[in-house]
DNA sequence: TAGCTGGGAA
DNA sequence: CATCATCCCAGCTA
């Protein structure tokens, strides 16, 4: 018999076998409540935390369903102060609820030693008017975010039931032809997800957290939701593209005219029914430590919900203005709900725990998103390269690494091998991507190329008039170019998990005839980069994506040189 | 009034 | 763990 793939240890790490038979019902089922920590090739790590426990709490599971899914995988019997912590966390979430009563605000509780114990911690005595009874304390006005926060990091999750402020009605309706004339159906995942935000109304559906994989259709999760709530509604996003994407999203598959959407953005300040603006608008301040010029902007209408686009990118100041408004409907969005900021606890207490994720590769199997073959490329150091590295010092080691110029060679036989793909070259820095640019002869967008240029090569690469092309930091977001199906990544900014997912994201858009995409790594072996290379590989990891290892040698054999033309 | 450039912020 | 991208605004030109 061939033995299970987990071995639980007692300091909550589940080591996971990758080469056995049940190796992807092991991780499907433990990636709903650990995190992936390390994924070397045949053991990875997992963490079991308690905010991933947390936020397996609000998607409805039980400590019992996570024992026995422990108990299903695991090879030999978990630590008895596994399953401690298991329960002990799990029935945190829920211990301590806010409710309201006659316009009050109340923390209550079953558990009145807890009650107790936690109003007399010194961090959350700011927050407390008075000890109505055992069991419930009135909390001061408008402290409500605040209170969430700080009891988070007591180690105790708020479950928030105290209401939300019906916004001012607005009809929105999904057409269900749109302008276009193609049929739009909201799919049977979209739809899931929805259900999970709004669960039924009240007070229970209100707040939280959706992750889909880039390319999933958040935007229409989005549409959705406002579809049912029928209210006016404040969206927040990133940047400017992805402003006018929803906007044009919403006129399309909405009954929403023109002039009830409004940009509220540099270049314009529209505040309509339906307001989309940007983050960096909100924490605007003409000096620091002034108020926020259009903070009003929160205020200005009465909205019954507020969307944040890609919450996982949210600036502080923007918490910090999200906990002056917790009666408000939040639904937040996501491809990766990691922060490399670690202000995760955050997200759960202010805009509200996950609600509902969607593994990656489960869209692959449904074909809504590319199957994606994901290779690393180690090459060694030249030998000036290797001198020059090992007397520098650790920051330069870095950008040393990441700028080898071998990697020219390498990108040369790729393109090579995928002659007539659609390629992408991403990296970090403009100068290694200027060179390989100028190597090659192929168009460059950075940060610094005007848009108007910008959308005359995407257009051009969407056409087919341009096969490959070479991208900075600006491919990381919103750019939609539906045909790209290779992506080659030279560098990258430091062990970024999320700039990964991103990345691999562009190319993961259905392909009309062999629906697959290829992502390559390079990365110079043997060096700091291997290290940070392993750490951005991780959250891919955890969605079921492996990466074929392939170093010089091997590397050859496949793509022959003799390919080169 | 629109379009560009550069500084500053997070 | 530092580079790059983004955005906003002010100030300039035409």
């Amino acid at each position: 018999m061939i033995s299970k793939p987990v071995i639980v240890q007692s300091d909550n790490t589940l080591l996971l076998e990758v080469n056995n038979p049940d190796y992807e019902d092991a991780r499907d089922a433990i990636s709903h409540f650990a995190e992936l920590e390390k994924s070397p090739e045949h053991i990875h790590t997992y963490r079991i935390t308690p905010l991933s426990l947390w936020n397996a709490a609000a998607m409805g599971m039980n400590s019992r369903q996570i024992i026995e899914s422990l108990s299903k995988h695991s090879r030999y019997e978990i630590p008895e102060i596994v399953i401690t912590t298991v329960k002990e966390q799990m029935s945190r979430y829920g211990i301590l609820k806010l409710i309201k009563k006659d316009s009050r605000l109340i923390l209550t509780t079953d558990e009145n030693l807890i009650l107790t114990e936690i109003i007399s911690e010194k961090k959350i005595q700011p927050y407390i008017a008075e000890r109505i009874d055992e069991n419930n304390v009135q909390i001061k006005p408008n402290l409500r975010g605040h209170v969430k926060q700080a009891l988070i990091k007591l180690g105790f999750p708020v479950e928030d039931l105290a209401g939300y402020d019906e916004g001012d009605p607005l009809e929105v309706t999904i057409t269900e032809k749109t302008m276009n004339r193609l049929p739009f159906m909201v799919r049977d995942y979209q739809q899931s997800a929805i259900n999970a935000f709004y669960k039924g109304g009240g007070i229970e559906g209100g707040s939280g957290v959706i992750v889909l994989p880039c390319g999933a259709g958040k935007t229409i999760v989005g549409i959705g939701v406002m579809d049912i709530l029928k209210t006016e509604t404040l969206i927040l996003v990133t940047n400017t593209v992805a402003l006018r994407q929803w906007r044009e999203e919403l006129l399309d598959k909405t009954n929403l005219a023109g002039e009830q959407v409004g940009e509220y953005s540099g270049e314009r300040k529209e505040i309509k029914p339906v307001t989309i603006a940007t983050y960096n608008i909100l924490t605007y301040r003409k000096k620091k430590n002034e108020d926020f010029v259009h903070f009003d902007i929160f205020m200005s209408k009465n909205w019954g919900l507020i969307i944040y686009d890609e919450v996982h990118l949210l600036p502080a100041p923007v918490f910090r203005m999200t906990s002056e408004i917790q009666s408000k409907r939040r639904l937040g969005l996501t491809a990766t709900l990691i922060r490399e900021d670690g202000m995760e606890a955050d997200v759960f207490s202010l805009i509200g725990p996950k609600k509902y994720d969607m593994p990656w590769k489960i869209l692959e199997k449904s074909s809504w998103i590319a199957e994606a073959l994901c290779t690393e490329i180690r090459i060694t150091l030249p030998e000036e390269l290797r001198v020059h590295y090992s007397v520098a010092q650790d920051r330069e080691k870095f950008r040393i690494s990441s700028e080898n110029w071998k990697k020219t060679d390498i990108i040369q036989r790729i393109m090579a091998h995928h002659r007539g793909a659609n390629i992408l070259i991403i990296g970090q820095y403009i100068s290694q991507l200027e060179e390989v640019a100028h190597r090659f002869r192929l168009p460059i967008i950075t940060g610094s190329t005007p848009i108007s240029e910008r959308e005359d090569l995407y257009a051009k690469f969407r056409k087919g008039e341009i096969s490959t092309l070479v991208v900075s930091k600006v491919a990381n977001f919103s750019i939609d170019l539906p045909d790209a199906n290779v992506a080659i990544q030279i560098s990258g900014t430091f062990g970024s998990r999320q700039e990964e997912a991103q990345r691999l994201g562009r190319i993961l858009r259905p392909k009309p005839d062999e629906n697959r995409a290829f992502f390559y790594t390079i990365i110079s072996s043997n060096t700091v980069e291997e290290k940070f290379a392993h750490n951005r590989q991780l959250f891919l990891t955890e969605q079921g994506y492996n990466y074929v290892i392939l170093n010089e040698t091997m590397f050859s054999e496949k793509f022959p040189e003799s390919a080169c033309s």
